[in-house]
DNA sequence: CGGCGGGATGTTTACGTCAACATGGACGGC
DNA sequence: GCCGTCCATGTTGACGTAAACATCCCGCCG
């Protein structure tokens, strides 16, 4: 079968190019350069060209294509983000946060999730993320399984990974883990508790490790007591597990927990075991959730700008792809005690 | 001042493209097209060339460029998905899914937020995320000033809807919102409640609409009163200032809240206004988030598949991509409801 | 032992855009 | 009136890849 030229009507299955500039340029009675200088808004074309090049290019329907301008510049306009466990409240914040930064700067955003965040995982999101198809990388993985020395990572693609670990080539970005756990600690002290249990997330987590760090920190530079850390998952059902069997030991009266999410499970704990909160145990979370003011009781919390993590985040990572220098020091984002009802001083 | 060859040392500002097929080919002694047979995996290279080839790439640490594999192929293998209020409980578990959906597929996703839903917003989207960066699109706005009608997209690109509204031209998955609706209002009829009260979301939004409007026939289906809506915008706030009100009606015995956040908020204000939960006043919500299982009370509620939305708006615009053919037929997926403790029959 | 088939590999070219250079006409100054 | 300048526009080529086509070599069969 002689081999079959594509024209007019073509079967469904081959894939339509859209017009191109040689078409407006054809449309217009222009070169394709021309056409080219109305698209970048270049100022020396003259009006009336312009204009016809306008029309012409509505006429056809064109659309620049990205991929073309991306192989001549060298440059897509584009940055990857590597996350897990999107749907987890700090994360899909701060991702909304880099998108709503990254856009009016002309960038777009290329999602790439890791379902666990394994070695393997990890070096695979990025060489489907291929060195050339972005620009630079922001890394929001909130809990690893390994060293930074073992992940794998293009030499020479910018780079900035949101998390407080110094453990990092590259430029850091976070809220103050530290700061956080250590008022919400001082918050309940400050209150009259002799000491104050804490429940952690997983101890893969750096942020967890580093909430129940300074929280022990903090115990032990006021001389109090460090009670062991119950650790949970941050999900509400650990929280609830945590919180029963401290419902059960009449002495606890001051918890932090390390999110609001597991602070929730706490407190249905607390409710069920028939303690009162804030009267017989006052309650700390950590992320003040848009929920978190409506707990039972309105809950107190320490607040973390996710919206800020994001900003600063997209600057480090625009500036270092700008210039080709790194960012230097770590950006920690200070955080905010937020009182309301969980808390108040221990029984008499 | 003569112009500057960019040699070994280029100053910082100079884009330094990584290693070609033409790099690789100069390594490794054989020709661009054999690296690009390798790099396909096309069968037709012999043993003793591929290993070479490899071991070349490796030594250069070579990339493919995915611009010029989109120019020359035509094809991006990359969706777009619009999305508004990505944070939300629903859209990034949805837009999770779309993304776990994607990547097995070899395609990568290209996220474009937008602020608010108006028409300016989304056509913009729409041209940054220019015809030809994208195979096809996601649309995931909650709620629209705009008629479909208005929404200009790029002829011939294919598209999937995430709503379950019926007045679109483009093929629409959602979770069926009336069937949710229903089986919430039937569930507390069905206690023996006379009637039920119910706290809308946000008019915009058509999820909300259905809802409601599915409330209301069920209940006129059965007979039963139909008490005024409440109107919210699916906050926890918004959800308490309604409840407050209701609480402060004696006869009020059954409330369905269009999400489970809202419910929280009707929780809380029936507790400080002193009315027993579920033995005075039923709740039910709508979403089934992680959290709701460990409200006080334990929340009954709706839940819905954000997974399944979202593996099968993935499956219709790939499809489509893949023949160029519309599915058909909206898909709407069932809900269920899940019961826990913050329903009862009404007082005696 | 010559020709033929087939697999491995090389060469050419087009994809759409835009920088760099080339061209050509208008206008102003001397 | 001649030359230099500036501005609008055109031409060429390169970015990296891969399809189509060309070539070459080897082994097998008549």
């Amino acid at each position: 079968m002689p081999r079959q030229t594509a024209t007019s009507s073509a079967p469904a299955s081959t894939r339509r190019r859209g017009p191109s500039m040689a078409d407006v340029a054809r449309e217009a009675g222009v070169s394709g350069q021309t056409v080219s200088r109305v698209a970048n808004g270049k100022t020396n074309v003259d009006d009336a060209t312009r204009e016809r090049v306008l029309a012409a290019m509505r006429r056809v329907g064109y659309r620049p294509n990205s991929a073309a301008r991306a192989l001549r510049n060298g440059q897509f306009r584009s940055i990857g983000v590597i996350i897990s466990a999107l749907p987890t409240f700090g994360n899909s914040r701060t991702l909304d946060a880099i998108a709503a930064a990254v856009v009016p700067e002309g960038f777009s955003i290329i999602l790439m999730p890791v379902t666990r965040p394994t070695q393997g995982e990890v070096t695979g999101a990025f060489s489907t993320l291929n060195e050339q198809a972005v620009d630079g990388v922001i890394i929001l993985i909130e809990q690893h399984q390994l060293d930074q020395s073992e992940i794998e990572l293009p030499h020479g693609l910018p780079v900035v990974v949101i998390d407080s670990s110094a453990r990092y080539d590259y430029p850091v970005v976070d809220n103050d883990q530290a700061d956080g756990a250590s008022r919400a600690t001082s918050h309940l002290l400050s209150l009259g508790h002799s000491t104050v249990w804490h429940i952690a997330g997983p101890p893969q987590s750096y942020s967890a490790e580093r909430r129940r760090k300074s929280w022990q920190a903090t115990l032990e530079r006021a001389g109090s007591a460090v009670p062991p850390a119950l650790v949970g998952d941050w999900s509400p059902e650990s929280g609830y597990q945590a919180g029963l069997r401290l419902a059960a030991d009449p002495s606890v009266t001051a918890v932090f927990a390390a999110n609001d999410q597991m602070a929730l499970g706490v407190l249905r704990a607390l409710h069920e075991s028939g303690r009162a909160v804030p009267s017989e145990v006052s309650v700390v979370g950590f992320d003040d959730m848009e929920e978190s003011a409506h707990f039972w009781p309105p809950l107190t919390t320490i607040r973390q700008s996710f919206e800020a993590v994001g900003r600063h985040a997209v600057r480090a990572l625009l500036a270092e792809i700008e210039t080709g220098t790194e960012a230097g020091e770590p950006v920690l984002l200070p955080t905010e005690l937020v009182i309301r009802s969980s808390t108040a001083p221990p029984p008499a």
